[in-house]
RNA sequence: GGGGCCGUAGUCUAGCUUGGACCAGGAUGCAAGCCUGGGGCGCUUGUGAUCUCGGGUUCAAAUCCCGACGGCCCCA
């Protein structure tokens, strides 16, 4: 068998998605909390190796882990004002103790800048306490008012990676933003995610940032997901909070500010962007079994079947791969291969008698399902060699599918035709006011995502002599605009 | 913020409009057995639902009404 349909996959993405979640299992939607669900066991390994790829692209680049509490009392919520008028009405508190009232209401953390910042304040006194680079990785609290959906938009965000810099001047927090962005593209290149990075608009910034960057994807259905999000902060948090340090004359400054989020958003995406109709389709890297050896065993001849199938799983992982056996003696082969491709294991060892005769194994590939017989001696190598492959085509295979969905457009018409044929991002020319880009949100139906930080240290994308597609105005920014979750 | 749809075994679903012959039918799953075994085989038997919860109408409620909780959609 050849070429996985992807058919579900594109036409009914929403049914897709809820399916593979609960039958490989990765998350049970089950609990009866609106806009919560529970990680389970094969789930949970993926969700750690791509925390794994996470930390260690953050550690490699200077940033230390710290847990902060999960209480902010209300005082502290409050005191940036842009940033509380925006989460106000999306935060759970926390009123009693017991049966007693509180003095002081406490919430649960929604993001935890004004968790972290009154201690930046306590920790930060001189030149030499800068920068500094935390990270934790938490739950946070959202009271979405929308309807929630699985692990996209829900009300306990279980996987809440967020990092915190402050930096001497604006110079070196603006390179900080920059590294950000860096790394970010780095833990996506090594999920085989294909991503935009854009500037987002005014209106639709992280309150109390100057600038938000954002990362976001296309989705089977054609619908952007936003998987990742480089704020820089400037001055205004560092105010709010009066972080100040000594400078070498002897006078105070405020502090610059970055900090940046991943959710479990990127694993939604993760599996989303690979998968197919027969289910998951992994990166080798965060795959938790990366390759099951199953055994074909025919009467008689079970004993050296499986004897020889071990032997495989054993060299398997004596040269460090997470390897896994199939021996259910109550389930057809066939019945096996559809459930380890339910979990995207990349690579099938199949191993009947015909193999033990020949000093032989069938090895199939999860992305193609394409099968080729392999000869006993280096077949550790050539288990490594096709992970790689896989890799290589996972990545072709989803930029492909990402630059198939972002379009050109002259005119506002143009790109709502785009949008409902086909999805996926559409860039046009923009003015810049406000009030156009209303007009055109509306008329388009779709949400403006900002514009393009594609270009090696550009911030923005100058124009000469083009015309806004929304008003027929002077243009001055390239934009995108698309629908999103 | 406004409007609408939905909730039946682990999962998907029939039944609801027109209340009664439904102690709720099917598929899938799960368990046992036989048969098989290089792509979900087949057969037999078994298992599993106080019809989301609470209240109301009625001689009678899965079915009608109200509320809560949960799921989904559309508009702003």
């Amino acid at each position: 068998m050849t070429n996985p349909e992807r058919k579900v996959w594109s036409q009914d993405y929403s049914e897709w998605f809820h399916k593979v979640i609960a039958e490989v299992p990765i998350y049970d939607t089950r609990y009866p909390v609106k806009g919560t669900g529970i990680w389970m066991p094969f789930g949970y390994r993926i969700r750690r190796e791509v925390l794994r790829i996470i930390r260690e692209e953050l550690e490699r680049t200077g940033h230390e882990e710290v847990l902060f509490p999960l209480l902010i009392p209300d005082y502290l919520l409050g005191k940036e004002s842009e940033h509380i008028r925006n989460f106000e009405d999306e935060v759970y508190w926390v009123t009693h103790g017991g049966k007693t009232p509180l003095e002081v209401k406490l919430a649960l953390r929604p993001t935890s800048e004004t968790a972290m910042y009154p201690m930046f304040k306590l920790w930060i006194n001189a030149y030499s306490d800068l920068p500094l680079r935390i990270f934790q990785i938490v739950n946070v609290f959202r009271y979405e008012t929308k309807a929630t959906r699985p692990m996209i938009r829900v009300r306990e965000v279980s996987t809440f990676k967020e990092a915190h810099t402050a930096h001497a001047t604006r110079e070196e927090a603006e390179e900080q933003e920059r590294i950000g962005v860096e790394v970010y593209s780095k833990i996506f290149e090594r999920l085989k995610i294909p991503f935009l990075k854009t500037i987002r608009p005014d209106w639709d910034k992280f309150p109390g940032a100057e600038r938000s960057v954002a990362f976001d994807t296309v989705m089977p259905d054609g619908r952007v997901l936003q998987i990742g999000t480089v704020h820089f902060l400037g001055q205004g948090f560092a105010k709010a909070f009066d972080i100040k340090y000594m400078k070498s004359d002897g006078n105070y400054e405020h502090v610059w500010q970055t900090c940046y989020g991943i959710s479990e958003r990127a694993i939604a995406a993760l599996i989303s962007v690979h998968g197919d109709d027969h289910g998951l389709v992994l990166p080798s890297e965060v795959a938790p079994v990366q390759a099951v050896v199953i055994p074909i065993v025919y009467k008689g001849r079970e004993e050296e079947v499986l004897k020889r199938c071990k032997e495989v799983k054993d060299a398997l992982e004596s040269s460090g791969l997470r390897a896994a056996i199939d021996d259910r003696k109550d389930i057809t082969p066939g019945n096996k291969y559809y459930a380890w491709e339910m979990k995207g294991t990349p690579v099938r060892i199949e191993i009947g008698p015909r193999d033990v005769d020949s000093n032989t194994a069938v090895l199939v590939r999860r992305d193609t399902l394409k099968k080729a017989p392999v000869k006993m001696e280096g077949l550790v190598e050539e288990v490594r060699k096709l992970l790689m492959q896989i890799d290589e085509e996972l990545a072709k295979r989803s930029k492909e599918w990402m630059s198939s969905k972002v379009r050109d457009a002259e005119t506002i018409e143009q790109a709502k035709d785009e949008l409902d044929a086909r999805g996926g991002i559409v860039e046009l020319n923009w003015c810049g006011r406000i009030n156009c880009g209303e007009e055109l949100e509306k008329t388009i139906d779709a949400r403006i995502l900002g514009v393009p930080f594609d270009k090696e240290g550009e911030i923005e994308t100058p124009l000469s002599g083009a015309k806004c597609a929304g008003c027929s105005g002077t243009a001055t920014k390239r934009i995108r605009v698309a629908r999103s979750y």
